[in-house]
DNA sequence: TTGAAAGCGCTAACAA
DNA sequence: TTGTTAGCGCTTTCAA
């Protein structure tokens, strides 16, 4: 009998596939009253929204596990701003949960939006007590300063060639930012050492040109940093090939960064605290589950903390 | 009456939305019978299935007119290979339609698992008669030794710095190296002149070091090129930075290169034959809706031409 | 003009 | 163990 109901249920089910059969998920999202799946929302502007590819995968692989799926939401940063724009997947119930990634110039009116209609929403990337999940920046910070420090390096500055002070302490800057660079502060003055920050003119529009140059005059010092920790982007290269211009060598200034993923810079891999983007993705969407388990209550948010991948930009002092 | 009517309605609208009605979608989709999505398949793989910022902006904008949503499949690749496996998206039933962005190895299994399930399905990027759009890769070749012969070059080398030879005309080449190369070799062949294909050695992963460097022996010539086309990639800052050493000057060698966007390379904003990935996106919609109302009838690909955009990498040979 | 009902495909609960 | 049915939320059709 039993037997029977086994290779009765093999039939059937070979039957199915052969017949092309396949369960509608609209059925059964309405059956059970959830949809298996998570909203990814975020803006037309890369910048404004950028999801490194390592974080995506983390975001599926984890997706996968719940067995959902994911439902891309790339709204219209300007119609967002006018009156009475609703995006479809706010408009309609069709997720279970959002993904939300904003990390610069958020929408005005996203935040109330997503409130107002109480879907379940995990922020990527942003500094808020709960509900959000973002790296350590200010422990990458440190890592890369203690990472020069260990090499013998006493004269250490804190760079980003992009922005300006204005820029850097205005209201329209990441966190990050400020957070590496307290990271930064915090190990030099724990090794009792002065801390000095450079920062560039800012840049214009990526595609525009030409970009202001990238500030070297410290370079030109004769009591400059011998090692540098970068908030980020390709002015390493122009400080590479001015060292290498005036010193012979490439690697003359120790250079680390933070960053996604190893950059390689005329052929040297930068030493990189590499934030934890795949890990980032995951616990997102674990972090998400629970919300959508118990949306009234909200969860202190995940700092994750980075890792630092040697390469071979910093020599010892 | 009338007008009773519509106050009425207005007024049952506001009291839905104040107390946060919202339709479901899977209800919706039950009845209707369509899903108002379209599903996008890639692989974990970013250089199997590359998809450029500029082509999910096109694909999104277009979705919207549509009133259609994107649900997103990131498919591992291993696991599509094993046997058995069926991803979710293909396993169920829960979009109208495939965007499906598989240029390079496309998994053992895709095609015949999305044939086999009968999904109306647009492929992006592939050389394939029907159901795919892709830009023209031929005249983008063609464009960019155009733009050198009329700057009065005469010696002009097709590069690629990344791949060698057997992987070229191999069989795991993206036919657009071929094509852009064939464009190239007309354009010459019209102008009477003899053409030149300059290939590196292969480069390893990009996250892998050293890489080999590019080949510039060439430039060592008495009689080296003046100009060249070249696929894309980093290798044309090598170039530049050779050019600039030998030559003193940056620009001392002329270059057009393809890509989504322009590049800058110390500063010098590449003349590139831009890929219309916008207008490809948006073609790949509106192409899959035709599908989607009349699944059984293949249409022709849509091949869509380049432009050219001037930068300062270009001099009067 | 307004209201009731049927049915989309699925599953869980219930009856045979 | 097996087969039947109710109902998820929506829209369309039909009846009042």
């Amino acid at each position: 009998m039993r037997r029977d109901a086994v290779e009765r249920s093999k039939l059937i089910l070979e039957t199915a596939e052969r017949l092309g059969y396949r369960p509608n998920a609209s059925a059964r999202a309405m059956k059970s009253g959830c949809f298996n799946a998570i909203g990814l929302v975020q803006g037309f502007d890369v910048r404004r929204s950028n999801l490194p590819d390592e974080l995506l995968v983390g975001v599926h692989q984890t997706v996968l596990k719940f067995n959902q799926h994911m439902v891309l939401a790339r709204l219209p940063d300007e119609k967002l701003a006018s009156t009475g724009f609703v995006p479809k997947i706010l408009r309609e119930l069709m997720v279970d949960g959002l993904l939300v990634c904003y990390s610069h110039e958020i929408p005005t009116g996203m935040i109330e939006l997503i409130r107002e209609h109480a879907i379940p929403s995990v922020w990527l990337n942003v500094h808020q007590e709960f509900n959000s999940v973002r790296p350590d920046d200010i422990q990458a910070g440190r890592l890369a300063t203690e990472h020069l420090l260990r090499h013998g390096h006493r004269k250490i500055a804190f760079c980003d060639f992009e922005h300006d002070e204005a820029f850097m302490f205005g209201p329209l800057s990441h966190y990050s930012l400020r957070h590496r660079y307290e990271g930064y502060c915090q190990a030099m003055k724990e090794a009792g050492l002065p801390t000095r920050l450079i920062l560039g003119p800012k840049r214009r529009e990526e595609s525009e040109f030409p970009q202001p140059p990238v500030r070297l005059d410290w370079l030109e010092e004769s009591d400059h940093p011998t090692g540098i920790v970068a908030y980020g982007g390709w002015g390493l290269l122009r400080v590479a090939l001015r060292a290498q211009e005036k010193f012979g060598d490439l690697r003359a200034i120790s250079m680390v960064t933070v960053n996604s993923r190893v950059q390689i810079c005329e052929d040297i891999a930068i030493d990189t605290v590499i934030l934890p983007q795949q890990q980032i993705g995951r616990e997102a969407i674990e972090l998400l589950q629970k919300r959508i388990q118990d949306p009234l209550k909200s969860i202190p948010s995940r700092v994750i903390p980075c890792e630092l991948r040697a390469g071979f930009s910093v020599k010892k002092a």
